[in-house]
DNA sequence: CTTGGGCGTTGACCAAGGTCAAGCCGAGCC
DNA sequence: GGCTCGGCTTGACCTTGGTCAACGCCCAAG
Protein backbone atom coordinates (compact mmCIF):
# COMPACT_ATOMS: atom_id res chain seq x y z
CA UNK A 1 0.00 0.00 0.00
CA UNK A 2 1.08 3.27 -0.70
CA UNK A 3 0.41 6.39 1.08
CA UNK A 4 0.52 9.72 0.17
CA UNK A 5 3.04 11.39 2.97
CA UNK A 6 1.63 14.24 4.66
CA UNK A 7 2.95 17.35 3.43
CA UNK A 8 2.75 19.01 6.71
CA UNK A 9 4.78 16.46 8.34
CA UNK A 10 7.56 16.34 5.50
CA UNK A 11 8.37 20.16 6.07
CA UNK A 12 9.73 19.72 9.79
CA UNK A 13 10.75 16.13 9.50
CA UNK A 14 13.45 17.10 6.17
CA UNK A 15 16.08 17.64 7.94
CA UNK A 16 15.69 15.02 10.42
CA UNK A 17 15.18 12.42 7.79
CA UNK A 18 18.65 13.21 6.44
CA UNK A 19 20.18 12.73 9.88
CA UNK A 20 18.15 9.37 10.42
CA UNK A 21 18.84 8.31 6.49
CA UNK A 22 22.89 8.51 7.61
CA UNK A 23 22.33 6.93 11.22
CA UNK A 24 19.19 5.24 10.89
CA UNK A 25 18.61 1.38 11.19
CA UNK A 26 16.25 0.46 8.45
CA UNK A 27 14.14 -1.91 9.65
CA UNK A 28 10.97 -4.07 8.49
CA UNK A 29 8.36 -4.64 10.89
CA UNK A 30 5.37 -7.21 9.43
CA UNK A 31 1.42 -6.70 10.22
CA UNK A 32 1.27 -6.33 13.99
CA UNK A 33 4.54 -6.81 15.09
CA UNK A 34 5.88 -4.56 18.45
CA UNK A 35 8.19 -1.64 17.53
CA UNK A 36 8.39 -1.14 21.39
CA UNK A 37 6.03 -2.01 24.01
CA UNK A 38 4.48 0.14 26.68
CA UNK A 39 6.74 0.86 30.04
CA UNK A 40 10.11 -0.09 28.37
CA UNK A 41 12.93 2.07 28.12
CA UNK A 42 12.44 4.63 24.89
CA UNK A 43 15.45 5.19 23.52
CA UNK A 44 14.85 4.74 20.18
CA UNK A 45 13.23 7.32 17.39
CA UNK A 46 11.43 5.81 14.74
CA UNK A 47 10.73 7.37 11.29
CA UNK A 48 7.65 5.58 9.23
CA UNK A 49 8.93 5.43 5.42
CA UNK A 50 6.27 2.90 4.31
CA UNK A 51 3.31 1.28 5.64
CA UNK A 52 1.31 2.57 8.97
CA UNK A 53 1.60 2.13 12.76
CA UNK A 54 -0.60 2.79 16.13
CA UNK A 55 0.33 3.33 18.92
CA UNK A 56 -1.81 1.71 22.05
CA UNK A 57 -2.29 1.60 25.62
CA UNK A 58 -3.57 -1.41 27.45
CA UNK A 59 -5.50 -1.48 30.76
CA UNK A 60 -5.40 -4.06 33.22
CA UNK A 61 -8.35 -5.77 32.02
CA UNK A 62 -7.91 -5.59 28.71
CA UNK A 63 -9.30 -2.13 27.94
CA UNK A 64 -6.96 -1.17 24.81
CA UNK A 65 -7.16 2.80 24.06
CA UNK A 66 -5.46 3.59 20.44
CA UNK A 67 -3.42 7.05 21.16
CA UNK A 68 -2.77 7.48 17.63
CA UNK A 69 -1.87 6.58 13.36
CA UNK A 70 1.52 7.03 11.89
CA UNK A 71 1.96 7.62 8.30
CA UNK A 72 5.19 7.86 5.70
CA UNK A 73 6.61 10.67 7.05
CA UNK A 74 6.21 10.86 10.76
CA UNK A 75 8.31 10.61 13.80
CA UNK A 76 7.26 7.33 16.27
CA UNK A 77 7.98 7.31 19.53
CA UNK A 78 8.91 11.10 20.71
CA UNK A 79 5.71 10.97 22.96
CA UNK A 80 7.56 9.88 25.38
CA UNK A 81 10.10 10.50 28.48
CA UNK A 82 12.38 7.82 29.76
CA UNK A 83 9.75 5.12 29.77
CA UNK A 84 7.31 4.39 26.64
CA UNK A 85 3.70 5.07 27.92
CA UNK A 86 2.60 3.40 24.75
CA UNK A 87 3.21 0.42 23.00
CA UNK A 88 4.02 1.04 19.33
CA UNK A 89 2.85 -1.77 16.42
CA UNK A 90 2.73 -1.82 12.68
CA UNK A 91 -0.71 -1.79 11.03
CA UNK A 92 0.79 -3.51 8.20
CA UNK A 93 4.16 -4.33 6.45
CA UNK A 94 6.23 -1.43 7.36
CA UNK A 95 9.26 -0.02 6.74
CA UNK A 96 10.46 2.19 9.12
CA UNK A 97 14.02 4.05 9.71
CA UNK A 98 15.41 3.36 13.84
CA UNK A 99 17.82 5.96 15.47
CA UNK A 100 19.04 6.15 18.79
CA UNK A 101 18.24 9.41 21.02
CA UNK A 102 21.56 9.59 22.36
CA UNK A 103 22.72 9.55 18.52
CA UNK A 104 20.61 11.98 17.97
CA UNK A 105 22.04 14.02 21.00
CA UNK A 106 25.32 14.14 19.60
CA UNK A 107 23.38 16.32 16.91
CA UNK A 108 21.86 18.30 19.38
CA UNK A 109 23.67 21.58 18.58
CA UNK A 110 22.09 21.08 14.76
CA UNK A 111 19.20 23.62 15.30
CA UNK A 112 17.29 21.86 11.59
CA UNK A 113 17.42 18.78 14.12
CA UNK A 114 16.45 20.07 17.66
CA UNK A 115 13.12 22.02 15.52
CA UNK A 116 12.31 18.73 13.65
CA UNK A 117 11.92 17.27 17.00
CA UNK A 118 10.43 20.25 18.61
CA UNK A 119 8.07 20.52 15.58
CA UNK A 120 7.09 16.71 15.53
CA UNK A 121 6.62 17.10 19.36
CA UNK A 122 4.16 20.03 18.91
CA UNK A 123 2.11 18.35 16.31
CA UNK A 124 1.83 14.91 18.37
CA UNK A 125 0.38 17.32 21.19
CA UNK A 126 -2.20 19.35 19.48
CA UNK A 127 -3.44 16.11 17.56
CA UNK A 128 -3.70 14.84 21.35
CA UNK A 129 -5.35 17.55 22.29
CA UNK A 130 -8.59 17.15 19.15
CA UNK A 131 -8.56 14.25 20.16
CA UNK A 132 -9.50 14.26 23.57
CA UNK A 133 -12.49 16.47 22.47
CA UNK A 134 -13.48 13.82 20.09
CA UNK A 135 -13.48 11.51 23.11
CA UNK A 136 -14.75 13.65 25.85
CA UNK A 137 -18.17 15.68 24.19
CA UNK A 138 -18.72 13.62 20.65
CA UNK A 139 -21.48 10.96 20.21
CA UNK A 140 -20.53 8.19 18.31
CA UNK A 141 -21.54 9.47 15.09
CA UNK A 142 -19.82 12.48 15.20
CA UNK A 143 -16.53 10.13 16.10
CA UNK A 144 -16.36 8.27 13.44
CA UNK A 145 -17.61 10.99 10.88
CA UNK A 146 -14.57 13.21 12.54
CA UNK A 147 -12.50 10.35 11.67
CA UNK A 148 -13.27 9.70 8.10
CA UNK A 149 -12.60 13.54 7.76
CA UNK A 150 -9.32 13.40 9.25
CA UNK A 151 -8.12 10.49 6.80
CA UNK A 152 -9.60 12.23 4.06
CA UNK A 153 -7.45 15.11 4.72
CA UNK A 154 -4.26 13.32 5.73
CA UNK A 155 -4.42 11.75 1.74
CA UNK A 156 -4.74 14.28 -0.97
CA UNK A 157 -7.09 12.16 -3.14
CA UNK A 158 -9.65 9.63 -3.08
CA UNK A 159 -10.52 6.99 -2.94
CA UNK A 160 -9.36 7.07 0.17
CA UNK A 161 -8.05 3.79 2.23
CA UNK A 162 -8.51 2.48 5.87
CA UNK A 163 -5.01 1.31 6.80
CA UNK A 164 -6.77 -0.07 10.03
CA UNK A 165 -9.20 -2.36 10.73
CA UNK A 166 -12.63 -1.71 12.56
CA UNK A 167 -10.72 -2.92 15.88
CA UNK A 168 -8.44 0.06 15.37
CA UNK A 169 -10.84 2.60 14.43
CA UNK A 170 -13.30 1.21 17.99
CA UNK A 171 -10.29 1.68 20.43
CA UNK A 172 -8.87 5.13 19.02
CA UNK A 173 -12.19 6.52 19.13
CA UNK A 174 -13.76 4.88 22.82
CA UNK A 175 -16.14 2.72 20.79
CA UNK A 176 -17.19 -1.00 20.04
CA UNK A 177 -16.80 -2.18 16.72
CA UNK A 178 -20.34 -3.00 16.24
CA UNK A 179 -21.20 1.20 17.20
CA UNK A 180 -18.57 1.86 14.79
CA UNK A 181 -19.75 -0.42 11.70
CA UNK A 182 -23.16 0.92 12.80
CA UNK A 183 -22.43 4.14 12.28
CA UNK A 184 -20.60 3.70 8.97
CA UNK A 185 -23.43 1.93 7.63
CA UNK A 186 -25.67 4.89 8.53
CA UNK A 187 -23.10 7.74 7.00
CA UNK A 188 -23.28 5.23 3.78
CA UNK A 189 -27.78 5.32 4.44
CA UNK A 190 -27.64 9.17 4.27
CA UNK A 191 -24.93 8.97 0.86
CA UNK A 192 -22.55 10.64 2.98
CA UNK A 193 -19.77 8.11 2.22
CA UNK A 194 -19.52 5.45 0.17
CA UNK A 195 -17.55 2.30 0.80
CA UNK A 196 -15.56 0.09 -2.06
CA UNK A 197 -14.73 -2.97 0.58
CA UNK A 198 -14.62 -2.17 3.87
CA UNK A 199 -11.16 -0.76 3.31
CA UNK A 200 -11.69 2.21 0.89
CA UNK A 201 -14.11 4.94 0.80
CA UNK A 202 -14.98 8.02 -1.07
CA UNK A 203 -16.69 11.26 0.23
CA UNK A 204 -20.04 11.57 -1.62
CA UNK A 205 -21.28 15.11 0.32
CA UNK A 206 -17.95 16.64 1.80
CA UNK A 207 -20.43 19.87 3.36
CA UNK A 208 -22.47 16.64 5.19
CA UNK A 209 -19.70 14.75 6.27
CA UNK A 210 -18.16 18.07 7.92
CA UNK A 211 -21.25 19.20 9.65
CA UNK A 212 -21.83 15.70 11.33
CA UNK A 213 -18.54 16.01 12.42
CA UNK A 214 -19.72 19.08 14.06
CA UNK B 1 -6.47 29.50 48.75
CA UNK B 2 -3.19 28.03 48.71
CA UNK B 3 -1.80 24.94 46.70
CA UNK B 4 1.03 22.71 47.65
CA UNK B 5 3.98 23.52 44.38
CA UNK B 6 3.96 20.66 42.57
CA UNK B 7 8.01 19.57 43.46
CA UNK B 8 8.51 17.62 39.62
CA UNK B 9 6.83 20.79 38.10
CA UNK B 10 9.52 23.36 40.08
CA UNK B 11 12.55 21.86 39.13
CA UNK B 12 12.62 22.05 35.37
CA UNK B 13 10.70 25.52 35.75
CA UNK B 14 13.02 27.15 37.92
CA UNK B 15 15.51 28.30 35.36
CA UNK B 16 12.41 29.84 33.65
CA UNK B 17 11.06 31.26 36.08
CA UNK B 18 13.71 33.39 37.07
CA UNK B 19 13.83 33.97 33.61
CA UNK B 20 9.37 35.16 33.54
CA UNK B 21 10.56 36.80 36.80
CA UNK B 22 12.63 39.43 34.83
CA UNK B 23 10.93 40.00 31.95
CA UNK B 24 7.87 38.92 32.86
CA UNK B 25 4.33 41.41 33.91
CA UNK B 26 2.44 39.92 37.22
CA UNK B 27 -0.99 40.07 36.08
CA UNK B 28 -3.70 39.33 38.37
CA UNK B 29 -6.74 37.93 36.90
CA UNK B 30 -10.30 37.21 38.87
CA UNK B 31 -12.25 34.29 39.50
CA UNK B 32 -13.33 33.12 35.81
CA UNK B 33 -11.55 35.97 33.97
CA UNK B 34 -10.58 35.25 30.61
CA UNK B 35 -6.08 35.03 30.27
CA UNK B 36 -6.53 33.72 26.41
CA UNK B 37 -8.75 32.40 24.05
CA UNK B 38 -9.85 29.98 21.59
CA UNK B 39 -8.66 30.59 17.97
CA UNK B 40 -6.59 33.99 19.38
CA UNK B 41 -3.12 34.31 18.51
CA UNK B 42 -0.52 32.88 20.95
CA UNK B 43 2.54 35.22 21.88
CA UNK B 44 2.44 34.90 25.34
CA UNK B 45 3.26 32.39 27.81
CA UNK B 46 2.37 31.93 31.63
CA UNK B 47 3.51 31.04 34.53
CA UNK B 48 0.62 30.33 37.48
CA UNK B 49 1.98 32.04 40.52
CA UNK B 50 -1.24 31.55 42.64
CA UNK B 51 -4.54 29.89 42.53
CA UNK B 52 -5.61 27.96 39.61
CA UNK B 53 -5.82 27.84 35.72
CA UNK B 54 -8.68 25.77 33.21
CA UNK B 55 -8.25 25.49 29.76
CA UNK B 56 -11.25 24.65 27.86
CA UNK B 57 -12.06 24.06 23.99
CA UNK B 58 -15.59 24.75 23.38
CA UNK B 59 -18.25 22.73 20.33
CA UNK B 60 -20.11 25.03 18.06
CA UNK B 61 -23.18 23.94 20.22
CA UNK B 62 -21.75 24.92 23.42
CA UNK B 63 -20.60 21.45 24.46
CA UNK B 64 -17.41 22.07 26.49
CA UNK B 65 -14.07 20.34 27.29
CA UNK B 66 -11.33 20.96 30.33
CA UNK B 67 -8.21 20.40 28.75
CA UNK B 68 -6.11 20.46 32.21
CA UNK B 69 -6.39 22.21 35.17
CA UNK B 70 -3.14 24.28 35.76
CA UNK B 71 -1.12 25.21 39.45
CA UNK B 72 1.37 27.36 41.04
CA UNK B 73 5.10 26.49 38.89
CA UNK B 74 2.73 25.55 35.88
CA UNK B 75 3.28 27.07 32.83
CA UNK B 76 0.10 27.47 30.81
CA UNK B 77 -0.14 28.30 26.99
CA UNK B 78 2.56 26.21 25.22
CA UNK B 79 0.20 23.59 23.94
CA UNK B 80 -0.21 25.25 20.92
CA UNK B 81 1.53 26.53 17.37
CA UNK B 82 0.63 30.03 16.80
CA UNK B 83 -3.22 29.75 17.37
CA UNK B 84 -4.43 28.52 20.57
CA UNK B 85 -6.37 25.40 20.80
CA UNK B 86 -7.96 25.97 24.15
CA UNK B 87 -8.99 29.50 25.97
CA UNK B 88 -7.72 29.73 29.73
CA UNK B 89 -9.51 31.03 32.34
CA UNK B 90 -8.64 31.29 36.14
CA UNK B 91 -10.62 28.81 38.42
CA UNK B 92 -10.49 31.68 41.35
CA UNK B 93 -8.04 34.74 41.99
CA UNK B 94 -5.34 34.40 40.67
CA UNK B 95 -1.56 35.53 40.07
CA UNK B 96 0.23 34.95 36.85
CA UNK B 97 4.05 36.24 35.25
CA UNK B 98 3.28 36.43 31.93
CA UNK B 99 6.18 36.70 29.28
CA UNK B 100 6.18 37.62 25.34
CA UNK B 101 7.06 34.39 23.37
CA UNK B 102 9.28 36.69 21.29
CA UNK B 103 11.56 38.00 24.61
CA UNK B 104 11.66 34.34 25.66
CA UNK B 105 13.20 33.41 22.30
CA UNK B 106 16.20 35.59 22.73
CA UNK B 107 16.96 33.50 25.45
CA UNK B 108 16.95 30.75 23.22
CA UNK B 109 21.05 30.59 23.50
CA UNK B 110 20.01 29.75 27.22
CA UNK B 111 19.81 26.31 27.45
CA UNK B 112 18.52 25.96 30.81
CA UNK B 113 15.22 27.87 29.54
CA UNK B 114 15.32 25.58 26.12
CA UNK B 115 15.24 22.58 28.48
CA UNK B 116 12.74 24.25 30.59
CA UNK B 117 10.11 24.54 27.91
CA UNK B 118 11.13 21.61 26.17
CA UNK B 119 10.21 19.83 29.43
CA UNK B 120 7.28 21.54 29.93
CA UNK B 121 5.78 20.41 27.18
CA UNK B 122 6.64 17.24 26.86
CA UNK B 123 5.01 17.15 30.58
CA UNK B 124 1.68 18.71 29.02
CA UNK B 125 2.01 15.64 26.44
CA UNK B 126 2.22 12.97 29.01
CA UNK B 127 -0.74 14.19 30.65
CA UNK B 128 -3.14 14.31 27.38
CA UNK B 129 -1.86 10.91 26.93
CA UNK B 130 -2.76 9.88 29.77
CA UNK B 131 -6.54 11.79 29.69
CA UNK B 132 -7.14 10.04 26.44
CA UNK B 133 -7.28 6.35 27.81
CA UNK B 134 -9.35 8.24 30.92
CA UNK B 135 -11.58 9.63 28.22
CA UNK B 136 -11.74 6.62 25.60
CA UNK B 137 -11.84 3.74 27.87
CA UNK B 138 -12.82 4.36 31.77
CA UNK B 139 -16.35 4.22 33.33
CA UNK B 140 -18.09 6.90 35.20
CA UNK B 141 -16.45 5.55 38.48
CA UNK B 142 -13.34 4.84 37.18
CA UNK B 143 -12.99 8.25 35.79
CA UNK B 144 -13.85 10.19 39.17
CA UNK B 145 -12.12 7.76 40.97
CA UNK B 146 -9.07 8.66 38.99
CA UNK B 147 -9.15 12.11 38.87
CA UNK B 148 -9.06 12.42 42.99
CA UNK B 149 -6.29 10.24 42.26
CA UNK B 150 -4.37 12.69 40.92
CA UNK B 151 -5.48 15.38 42.29
CA UNK B 152 -4.35 13.79 45.80
CA UNK B 153 -1.04 12.67 44.33
CA UNK B 154 -0.91 16.51 43.12
CA UNK B 155 -1.16 18.01 46.55
CA UNK B 156 0.90 17.00 49.23
CA UNK B 157 -0.90 16.13 52.24
CA UNK B 158 -4.49 15.97 53.27
CA UNK B 159 -7.06 17.25 53.58
CA UNK B 160 -7.38 17.51 49.50
CA UNK B 161 -9.20 20.92 48.31
CA UNK B 162 -10.73 20.75 44.97
CA UNK B 163 -10.11 24.27 43.26
CA UNK B 164 -12.66 23.50 40.71
CA UNK B 165 -16.62 22.86 40.76
CA UNK B 166 -18.93 20.34 39.39
CA UNK B 167 -19.18 21.44 36.12
CA UNK B 168 -15.20 21.37 35.38
CA UNK B 169 -14.96 18.32 36.83
CA UNK B 170 -17.82 17.09 34.53
CA UNK B 171 -16.25 18.28 31.30
CA UNK B 172 -13.29 17.25 32.21
CA UNK B 173 -14.01 13.96 32.45
CA UNK B 174 -16.46 13.81 29.81
CA UNK B 175 -19.43 13.30 31.66
CA UNK B 176 -23.03 15.42 33.32
CA UNK B 177 -22.70 17.21 37.12
CA UNK B 178 -25.24 14.94 37.81
CA UNK B 179 -22.77 11.48 36.76
CA UNK B 180 -20.24 13.16 38.66
CA UNK B 181 -22.12 13.88 41.76
CA UNK B 182 -23.96 10.39 42.29
CA UNK B 183 -20.23 8.96 41.67
CA UNK B 184 -18.86 10.88 44.30
CA UNK B 185 -21.86 10.24 47.19
CA UNK B 186 -21.00 6.51 45.62
CA UNK B 187 -17.67 6.91 47.04
CA UNK B 188 -18.39 8.13 50.29
CA UNK B 189 -20.73 5.71 50.51
CA UNK B 190 -18.55 3.26 50.49
CA UNK B 191 -15.97 4.88 52.27
CA UNK B 192 -12.89 5.42 49.99
CA UNK B 193 -13.10 8.99 50.42
CA UNK B 194 -14.72 11.72 52.93
CA UNK B 195 -15.98 15.27 51.63
CA UNK B 196 -15.63 18.14 54.15
CA UNK B 197 -18.07 20.44 52.25
CA UNK B 198 -17.82 20.30 48.59
CA UNK B 199 -14.45 21.59 47.85
CA UNK B 200 -12.30 19.29 49.82
CA UNK B 201 -11.52 15.90 51.05
CA UNK B 202 -9.64 13.56 52.59
CA UNK B 203 -8.59 9.54 50.99
CA UNK B 204 -9.81 6.83 53.58
CA UNK B 205 -8.97 3.52 51.57
CA UNK B 206 -6.31 4.74 49.28
CA UNK B 207 -6.41 0.73 48.11
CA UNK B 208 -10.06 0.77 47.39
CA UNK B 209 -9.42 4.30 45.40
CA UNK B 210 -6.45 3.30 43.56
CA UNK B 211 -8.56 0.02 42.79
CA UNK B 212 -11.40 1.88 41.17
CA UNK B 213 -9.29 3.89 39.38
CA UNK B 214 -7.94 1.05 37.88
C1' DC C 1 -33.14 37.25 60.92
C1' DT C 2 -34.94 36.57 56.33
C1' DT C 3 -34.57 36.11 51.50
C1' DG C 4 -32.81 34.77 47.20
C1' DG C 5 -29.57 32.86 44.10
C1' DG C 6 -25.99 29.71 42.89
C1' DC C 7 -24.32 25.35 43.28
C1' DG C 8 -24.78 20.64 44.49
C1' DT C 9 -27.63 16.41 45.24
C1' DT C 10 -31.28 13.19 44.42
C1' DG C 11 -34.89 10.69 41.95
C1' DA C 12 -37.64 9.03 37.95
C1' DC C 13 -37.32 8.25 33.46
C1' DC C 14 -35.04 7.83 28.85
C1' DA C 15 -31.85 6.85 25.06
C1' DA C 16 -27.21 6.12 23.22
C1' DG C 17 -24.31 2.86 22.93
C1' DG C 18 -22.70 -1.78 24.77
C1' DT C 19 -23.45 -6.92 24.85
C1' DC C 20 -24.44 -11.18 22.99
C1' DA C 21 -25.47 -14.04 19.32
C1' DA C 22 -26.25 -15.10 14.59
C1' DG C 23 -25.30 -14.48 9.91
C1' DC C 24 -22.66 -12.62 5.94
C1' DC C 25 -18.90 -11.94 2.83
C1' DG C 26 -14.47 -12.19 0.67
C1' DA C 27 -9.87 -14.32 0.49
C1' DG C 28 -7.00 -18.06 0.61
C1' DC C 29 -6.81 -23.07 0.07
C1' DC C 30 -7.80 -27.65 -1.28
C1' DG D 1 -16.01 -25.23 -7.55
C1' DG D 2 -16.64 -25.79 -2.50
C1' DC D 3 -14.66 -25.04 2.37
C1' DT D 4 -13.10 -22.57 6.02
C1' DC D 5 -11.61 -18.82 8.67
C1' DG D 6 -11.45 -14.15 10.16
C1' DG D 7 -13.25 -9.81 9.95
C1' DC D 8 -17.48 -7.22 9.30
C1' DT D 9 -22.48 -6.46 9.76
C1' DT D 10 -26.99 -6.91 11.70
C1' DG D 11 -30.54 -7.65 15.17
C1' DA D 12 -32.57 -8.11 19.90
C1' DC D 13 -31.95 -6.85 24.25
C1' DC D 14 -29.79 -4.54 28.29
C1' DT D 15 -26.95 -1.13 30.98
C1' DT D 16 -24.74 3.02 31.82
C1' DG D 17 -24.97 7.40 31.95
C1' DG D 18 -27.83 11.47 30.27
C1' DT D 19 -32.09 14.35 30.86
C1' DC D 20 -35.36 16.77 33.33
C1' DA D 21 -37.23 18.33 37.42
C1' DA D 22 -37.46 18.96 42.29
C1' DC D 23 -35.19 19.92 46.39
C1' DG D 24 -31.48 21.18 49.81
C1' DC D 25 -27.73 23.85 51.46
C1' DC D 26 -24.86 27.74 52.10
C1' DC D 27 -23.77 32.32 51.95
C1' DA D 28 -24.26 37.15 50.81
C1' DA D 29 -27.38 41.06 50.66
C1' DG D 30 -30.91 43.47 52.65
Amino acid sequence: MTLAYAPSALVGVTALSEVMERLGLRMNFAKDEEIFCQDEEADLTYLVVSGAVRTTRLLSDGRRQVGSFYYPGDLVGLETGDIHRFSAEALSDSLLLVVKRSALKTFAGDEAVDRAIWEATRRELERAQEHLLVLGRKTACEKVASFLMDLAEREGGEPISLPMGRQDMADYLGLTIETVSRMLTQLQGASVVEFDGCRRFRVKRWDALERLAE
